[in-house]
DNA sequence: TCAAAAAATTCCAACATACGGAATATCGAG
DNA sequence: CTCGATATTCCGTATGTTGGAATTTTTTGA
């Protein structure tokens, strides 16, 4: 009670937490950063640094929801099934994700390429979709909800890249710090990159993170101009000649430029139904 | 206060939400029924039966955690990226739904349909994941994240018919006056279509719900043997000959039991790494 | 198998905080 | 510019929240 929470164990939760409201959804993130095995009410309490008892309502409210399972038998917590309905309609971008998605799936078709769309989201990029493509051979990285920092990744890049100067710094000066343990990755490499994306108007490397990969991004811009997501592909590097590259990145572009036509923000005629759809 | 009653929306929410962390995902439920349109705090009040600055508050707060986006200029308020993030990861089904992915890849591939996943959820399934088949023609109903009630559809309609009998007669009188409107479903003919999937072992149908449009659902098994969920395919209904039908129904049938062999809910070695992955 | 330890859950009084009426600021239309 | 509607702030009150302690249940170890 007197100690004023000094936020004293693991990263991620925020400081100051005040409303039981945000108690609850910190609980659920706890849950989330726990993986599919599920929490313990005693790994939560010293995790958050509750006391179990506060845990345990909080837990029950957020079972009684359905936005957590409890195993009975297991003592252990797990997100619900309401949680996962709850976010197939979020949010903001729920209209470009629901505009995009035919998108990816004709390029995933036409490509023979999973595909990615990624969306701008503080410091980071979250993949928002993804449309597999027809090869065994595909990433296992990049799933819907996945979280990057903008500047690693092609699409992650080609965001940062095409951002307003300002801004740009702002993110380059909060990320690096946090790009410390990867080594390959220090500020002069990274402008150099972000030049060179800026420059030709689209992202293509051999991604550094899975051995082999290579990705094409291109931007997508909303009516302002703003670069607020990234369509990109993810392929082994043998399969990305030079002259594919070109021809994949002129596809990316046309669609991209589609995505970003269809883009008005605030037009409500973009509202779909929403709400639950029936299931053949 | 007072009691705005009757709130016929799902059956295990309670009417009177109490904790205001209850009161918090009543708002980010009724954000998500006002679809991507967003949802201004006046309305919000009116259909929760809060006032204005009740909502105001849980509003902030959830904005505050990134659960809710809000258009400083439009007064609305969206679902946020934040809340996308934390539910790609969930839930229970998390594991199931993993596992499943692949699965129902080698499906829309071989069979080139579009292939759903539905889990049982209370009164409800819910589709957990769809991969799209290769055809132009395919159904937009069924997205992820999508509910019907147990009885409608065909891959309900298995989950539906597999349960133990008393669960099953619950369901059925539950649901049918959630049926009314339905027009074509009265209860023998649900007992009827019922009766026929359980001795078959597999559904399949015209939809009903869309004209044209076929289904052929079967049911997944738990490890304790009870139907949790069904893998089922839409396809246009002259596509389906009995011969294909055979076929389809085999392969569905094998992949099920793969996915059921596969399902040891309490097995911690599946859990995967779970937290963000990184993005081509 | 049983006992001891740990975890989960319940209880309750003190208290903090969430509530809502009223006031104020802001937006939008006429 | 004025008016009506909506969003936001204020603040006293009471309701919901909190955490220590007690109780029950599960797990661990011998």
């Amino acid at each position: 009670m007197t100690e004023p929470a000094d936020d004293p164990r693991r990263p991620g939760a925020d400081a100051g937490s005040k409303t039981s409201l945000q108690r609850g959804i910190a609980i659920l993130r706890a849950i989330a950063a726990h993986g599919g095995t599920g929490a313990r009410l005693t790994d939560l309490a010293r995790d958050l640094g509750m006391t179990p008892p506060t845990v345990h309502r909080l837990l029950k409210a957020l079972v009684a929801e359905g936005m957590i399972d409890h195993d009975p038998q297991g003592k252990r917590y797990r997100l619900g099934l309401d949680l996962f309905v709850l976010a197939a309609q979020a949010g903001s971008c729920g209209t470009l994700r629901d505009m995009a998605r035919p998108i990816l799936l004709r390029l995933s078709a036409t490509l023979r390429e999973t595909v990615f769309l990624l969306v701008r989201n503080g410091f980071d990029a979250i993949c928002l979709d993804r449309a597999e493509g027809p090869f065994p051979i595909r990433s296992f990285t990049g799933d819907i909800g996945g979280r990057v920092m903008l500047g690693i990744g092609q699409g992650s890049l080609t965001i940062l890249a095409h951002l307003p100067e300002d801004e740009q710094q702002e993110v380059i000066r909060f990320n690096l710090p946090r790009m410390q343990g990867m080594g390959f990755l220090d500020e002069v490499y990274l402008r150099t990159a972000i030049a060179k994306v800026k420059a030709q108007g689209y992202s293509s490397q051999h991604s550094g993170l899975l051995p082999g990969m290579s990705g094409v991004a291109v931007p997508v811009f909303d009516r302002q101009g703003r670069a607020v997501a990234a369509l990109s592909i993810g392929t082994p590097t043998d399969r990305l000649t030079d002259e594919r590259l070109t021809v994949v990145v002129d596809i990316l572009r046309r669609e991209a430029a589609g995505i970003s036509r269809q883009l008005n923000p605030f037009d409500p005629a973009l509202s779909r139904s929403g709400v639950s759809g029936s299931i053949v």
